[in-house]
RNA sequence: GGCGCAUUCGUCUAGGGGUUAGGACGCCGGCCUCUCACGCCGGUAACAGGGGUUCGAAUCCCCUAUGCGCUACCA
């Protein structure tokens, strides 16, 4: 039992990441770095049809972004399939497995005719019972065959590291097809070869492969190999209690990065989806994490995604990080918005720090820095409608020009005499402040709503303040003559 | 259909024979206040159902229901 943990991510590279498969990389290298032990990455890319280099590449961009770190080069099945059919031969050998020539059209018949009975079907091990002759005449004609693994009598049961003891009959289990009529080796036995190659000690995956299990450790047991041990994640659904796919909302990392999930809010959220330390923080940063992990922590029932909750804890993320350290995450959602360039980014640095720390309180996803701030970039182009019904009205024009009067004898521009002075005219003309601040956020931003106007036209400056002004009133001399 | 796994507020979960069943998100209300957000305070809401075992069950056992997974020459 003193042996190096070692524990490995399997992903097929047949689409984007998703947060199920995210969810368990990620305890998988909780637990890793937990124990001390290694964190291993295979690309199981067997499946030629479907598997693509891109998915394989954003598999580990999704991983670094996460920062998620990987100990040995990263394995890719399809590499090892000599190793698999050594295997498989092996196995052919001993008469721990035997070759099928029955065709897919006579197993589909079969499998129809049996189902319509109601009897779950079973492969009926005629190809085994083949008398020699047969066979030989079979294999004369070359006849596309395949490898089925012989399932012997008797109970399979093993300790789930997170159900407990799981127990399977084993006639329950087909004599299932290890290598294909094109010789090449399918999913059970790939797996079962390269754990061992991998010498991995724990396989930690998803609910889904829960009854692939029992064959695996038939398979193990089979080719004379120790079995590892296992663990079985529940698996994450949408909202609507349905296994997450394309039609329900964003479900790929790359969405999540799009709309402006910070990593470590991500990583966070994810690890405590199906897992708790038992006690009642919810925020951890990943070193608190990796103390923390236990696998008896691990829920046994299926979690649904709650997006609510990830923005949530998004903007907590947010709002507790250094400016200079948002900067490089917001920088794209503004050039992608085209309110400033990489060019000028570079050049108002220490402006852009200052905008985003005057966000940053409020906005649950980068992608809101862009959303609700571009008039720190420029002058608004058009004023929200219901704002302007509720705060732009009677002597409106006479009000803002009274503010830009006194706002332009200041000295000092900054919130604090910019506070002071309108708060004066207010008392002057006997006027409630807010006659002043409403309309004066509407003229300034566009919106009804923002950032305490105060500091949001400090750092605007005094130019941009008075220029603002006057447009709105020029605006409202053109709409709205009588106001 | 068969086999397997599961079932605590709408959601994520804590608790695991005696608790006012706790926390978080969401939602609702209040405070703060120039709006919004933050923050703070408060409220809402759950042990799937039925049988046992027990002085006592959300907790242990059985059954039912429901959900999910697997049942491929996919992984």
């Amino acid at each position: 039992m003193n042996q190096e943990i070692r524990v490995r991510f399997a992903p097929s590279p047949t689409g984007a990441l998703h947060t199920g498969g995210i969810r368990t990389a990620i305890f998988n290298w909780l637990f890793a770095r937990k124990n001390k032990g290694k964190f291993l990455l295979r690309i199981e890319d067997t499946d030629k049809e479907r598997s693509k280099d891109e998915f394989t590449q954003m598999i580990f961009d999704n991983l670094k972004w996460l920062g998620i770190d990987w100990d040995e080069e990263p394995v890719f099945q399809s590499k090892n399939i000599k190793n698999h059919n050594k295997n498989i031969h092996k196995l052919l050998k001993e008469k721990k497995a035997y070759y099928c020539y029955c065709s897919p059209e006579l197993l589909a018949k079969m499998r129809k005719e049996t189902e319509k009975r109601g009897i779950p079907f079973k492969y009926p091990r005629t190809c085994l019972q083949l008398p020699e002759k047969q066979k030989e005449e079979f294999e004369s004609k070359e006849l596309p065959r395949v490898v089925r693994f012989l399932i012997l009598e008797g109970i399979t049961e093993y300790d789930d590291l997170i159900h407990g003891k799981i127990k399977v009959n084993n006639s329950e289990i087909d004599d299932f097809i290890i290598s294909r009529s094109d010789n090449t080796p399918t999913y059970q036995i790939a797996a079962v070869s390269d754990d061992q190659d991998m010498k991995i000690t724990h396989i930690i995956r998803g609910d889904d492969h829960l009854s692939n299990t029992p064959k695996q450790i038939l398979l193990h047991k089979a080719l004379g190999f120790e079995v590892p041990s296992f663990g079985h994640l529940p698996l994450i659904f949408g909202m609507n209690k349905k296994k997450l796919s394309k039609r329900f909302g964003a479900v790929s990392l790359d969405e999540y990065i799009d709309i402006g999930i910070l990593p470590e809010a991500m990583f966070n959220f994810l690890a405590l989806l199906g897992w708790s330390p038992g006690n009642e923080r919810e925020l951890f940063n990943k070193t608190e994490l990796i103390e923390l992990f236990s696998l008896k922590g691990i829920s046994k029932n299926n979690a649904i995604f709650d997006i609510k909750k990830l923005e949530w804890m998004n903007g907590k993320y947010i709002s507790s990080k250094e400016n200079y350290e948002l900067l490089p995450f917001v920088l794209p959602f503004w050039i992608k918005m085209r309110i400033i360039d990489e060019k000028i980014a570079e050049e108002k640095k220490s402006y852009l720090l200052e905008v985003i720390e005057i966000l940053k309180s409020r906005v649950k996803k980068l992608s809101e820095f862009a959303e609700y701030g571009y008039y720190f970039f420029e002058d608004p182009s058009h004023y929200d409608q219901p704002a302007e019904n509720k705060y732009w009205k009677n002597n409106i024009k006479e009000r803002l020009m009274d503010l830009f009067n006194s706002l332009e004898k200041l000295k000092v521009f900054n919130k604090d005499t910019i506070e002071k002075s309108l708060r004066q005219l207010a008392e002057l003309k006997n006027i409630s402040a807010s006659k002043y601040i409403h309309p004066a956020r509407l003229a300034i931003t566009g919106f009804g709503i923002s950032p305490g106007i105060f500091e949001v036209m400090e750092l605007l400056g005094k130019e941009a303040v008075l220029r603002r002004l006057k447009n709105a009133v020029q605006y409202l001399d053109f709409s709205s003559p009588n106001l």
